[in-house]
DNA sequence: GATGAATGAGCTTTCATTCAT
DNA sequence: TATGAATGAAAGCTCATTCAT
């Protein structure tokens, strides 16, 4: 039997070191011993707070998504302009993925094992921030920033796709990173596009 | 002992096997076993072509790789504007992913296992496209098609990322797309950007 | 560091609970927290009577058989008929069984595990108890009402093994048994023998 | 997957190699390594042929009471008296216990353990058996060896046990026995009991 | 004394790899 | 050359036992 959900120190401390492990070498090269040792518990403490390394794992994701939803959903930017918003984003999921690495690799990790109930969540919790950017898309075109004819369903995708190359590279990277310019620069190309417009 | 570089029958075979195995499994869940089944051949016969199931999967994803790049750089679109270009590259790729799904997934995936060596292909091979995408952007800045001051790195980046979620999304999803419209729309985002520019 | 032998209350508390449950899930699959659910106390709290499950086993065991032999030899019937002796045996047992489910269950198991010891004592447990009814024949042989070449050992032996099937059967079926006619029957079967005796 | 039922000389060896492991540990103390090591083939040969511990237990279980009632039952005697045929089931049993001694132990073990499927064997081996001695002892009514009040079901039962008594110690004991002639005193017991018949 | 969280030895099982045929 | 039966290293998981509280 696991012990309640109840947040203790201990599972804390195991899902922690779990990310981390998890992070680096993946579902399947991570040994129990591995995060085991990470944690600093025995193998078997591990198993008191979760059925199965399977679980684990997945405890890992969901907390991970969480984290990584609660911390860049914080702001709410409705009143500033498409291109404060759009620099925003970025710069966020950026900053995110550069404090919380392990966590980073975790929540946007491309999963191909696990139930079917981790993809779920990971498909969800991708169609939610997509929605979301679509959402920023519609309102902008309301206020007449964006053009009424924009599959905003399409450009929201595409803005998601720009973010992840934008976050691994960051992420896997060792250099250091402007992350504010590279914000800027996404903003500026994002919303004027790379042809240039005669008269500008 | 391995069996010298050249493409007999049935090392052919096992890889095109390996493929659609790894690719619907996974490096870790696909037993040696299945890929023999699937190959219709004994176990034993891969280790005749393969020193282990590593070396498979490298060559896998090396072959898939070489074939991904044959097929998507095939076309030489240096005269075309730059809008054609991008559509052209959209398209390719889309029509790749649909056409050569197994293969696809494989040279696409985000292989967190495998020995440092893969992924150093794998970055190879990514730069390598984005540097083909990032002339692509070069020229247009001669051609004064694109503005002097676009750091093409970045936009090279950005546009790699939209080709990847575009890619996974019509790999993963059931509908059938329109691709050459998806093609045409891309473009015209990337070009003309998200804003409304003002007298368009 | 265990306890005196002295009989506290937690420690028959925890024996009794150990027979339930060892009965039920024989040795292997009795869990140690199992015994101390059962018994209502932490698993701690075992280890402070007994040096081990092992330990605990085969006390309860040992208590099982004492409490056993104290419940089945209680009556003295020298001066009845072998027949009554016969009967009173069989009724004994057969009753022991039902009331002390339990306790029979450790008691008669045929216990393939364990220590050598716990084997030496159930075997000197059963050869007692052989004896015992050795000695009940050989009492019958001096009063005239056994024949003199009777293999006395033998016949123990043989009503020892009656005695083993009924009681498991009683142990393990659901209905409910007239114990005293079954008695009685076998007295008879015992005496008369199953051949039809010319002139009776 | 398990390879197929057919008798393959591995798996022969196998099963008779449990079976010596098995009947001297018991099914939690062995080891599978220990059967491996005892058929003298590598840990992972047995789960070629049998999908786990727990099978490989269920099918020389099995496999030993197949090969018990097929040893048991050979000789048809109906046409003997009953003494007589009391005399050879004894006999039988008995010899077989010595000759097969591991193969006795699984087949008569008393197994807690076990799923459902084994117990329900094990059940219905033993009222098989019974009844055919039930069965023995109808047709001996007819014949009118037997009193025809009788309750064969009770005698058979206890006969049955008898049998097992006599059984477990000739297998556990370390003397040799002349099991003729205790075949014939327990012959001669059942069917005179131990009354001293007048006039006899 | 009593507890139960923590532990790691020990077990089952998988599967990449070998090698006799 | 091709095979698949045989293998054993390696990993997940259980649970008797310990020990800090």
């Amino acid at each position: 039997m696991t012990k309640s959900t109840t947040s203790s120190t201990k599972r804390i401390l195991v899902i922690k070191a779990a990310a981390k492990v998890f992070s680096r070498q993946g579902f399947h090269q991570a040994r129990v011993e591995d995060i085991a040792l990470a944690a600093g518990v025995g193998k078997g403490t591990i198993y008191e707070y979760f059925d199965s390394k399977h679980r684990l794992f997945e405890e890992v994701v969901q907390e991970s998504l969480k984290f990584y939803s609660g911390q860049t959903d914080a702001v709410n930017l409705k009143k500033f302009s498409l291109h404060d918003q759009i620099h925003h984003l970025f710069y966020m999921h950026l900053k995110f993925s550069i404090d919380y690495h392990d966590i980073s690799k975790v929540a946007l990790g491309d999963y191909t094992l696990g139930s079917e109930e981790i993809h779920q969540w990971m498909r969800e919790m991708r169609r939610e921030k997509v929605i979301r950017v679509k959402e920023m898309l519609e309102r902008a075109k309301e206020t007449g920033e964006v053009d009424q004819s924009l599959d905003s369903d399409l450009a929201a995708t595409l803005l998601w796709g720009m973010l992840g190359v934008l976050c691994s590279q960051v992420m896997w990277s060792d250099e250091t990173h402007d992350i504010d310019q590279i914000a800027e620069k996404v903003a500026h190309i994002t919303m004027r596009g790379l042809g240039l417009v005669p008269g500008t």
